[in-house]
DNA sequence: CTTTCTGCAAACTCTTTGCACTCGT
DNA sequence: ACGAGTGCAAAGAGTTTGCAGAAAG
């Protein structure tokens, strides 16, 4: 599954594993196009489904539009601002076994992952609305 | 914001309370038509999305294709097989006050909202796949 | 009667893919 | 030199939207 190391590959790669903003595909292509001027879209998308197969990043699926990459490997959790967009990383520590873990063993589901996702306000959005939105306690 | 009480907007919203499977748009458009045949996918696509703004559904975005839509208001998290693409309801109990809570509030984050995500094998998926996939616990 | 909503079809966004050619190995 | 990988452009999925006509209030 390791395929060949073009420079397509090995741009893409560093681009995603340097930047710390959670990038499009289409903003990753635009970083790789400043070293290799000629790389197209779809090389891109195939070199990040590659990437991604061989879990050497992972693939934020982010409501409303499209994906966006990370290139941090170590467990963490993401933070999405509703007004912004910017996506932050967090770190949520894991309990082992919890109640619900044990459950779901006993049912018969093998869990492979788990990821938690918290949606507000960013520090900066958050000056801006002032307190034209409440909070809620949704979810 | 509330709008008139169309038969279209009546027909979606039945759909998706009484639906417990997270249908997509068009799986909700197939089981709108069955009621009022010439609904068109659009017109469900716009009473989808009136529908979350009045906080009358939940729209989740699932890794590869498109929403899924939720009619269960409670707060829950689901379950994501990786074989067959269910869904499934999990009541992940919350604790408030957790210290990453705290340490967002105070680098001045307005969180209002919260998700678990589980990914991995449903109980049929697991018979038919075997010890084929191995927990890696990554996530 | 007014205004919102609908059906239709076209447009749009994001992602994938077929093909001839290129370049790692 | 062989074949995986590339660029291009077209095709696909999912979702949104402009417009003329329908219908809710």
């Amino acid at each position: 599954m390791t395929g060949r190391r073009t420079r397509q590959l090995t741009a893409v790669e560093a681009v995603v594993r340097t930047a710390h903003d959670h990038p499009s595909a289409e903003e990753v292509h635009r970083r790789v196009r400043q070293k290799l001027p000629q790389v197209s879209l779809g090389t891109v998308y195939r070199n990040l489904q590659k990437l991604a197969a061989d879990q050497r990043l992972r693939v934020l699926q982010i409501a409303g539009r499209g994906a966006r990459y990370d290139g941090m490997l170590e467990t963490h959790d993401h933070f999405l601002c509703d007004a912004c967009g910017t996506v932050v990383d967090v770190v949520v520590p894991r309990r082992a076994g919890t109640p619900t873990r044990r459950e779901m063993d006993r049912a018969g589901y093998l869990v492979r992952a788990q990821t938690v996702t918290l949606y507000g306000l960013c520090p900066a959005c958050c000056q801006r609305q002032g307190a034209a939105v409440a909070p809620d306690g949704r979810g």
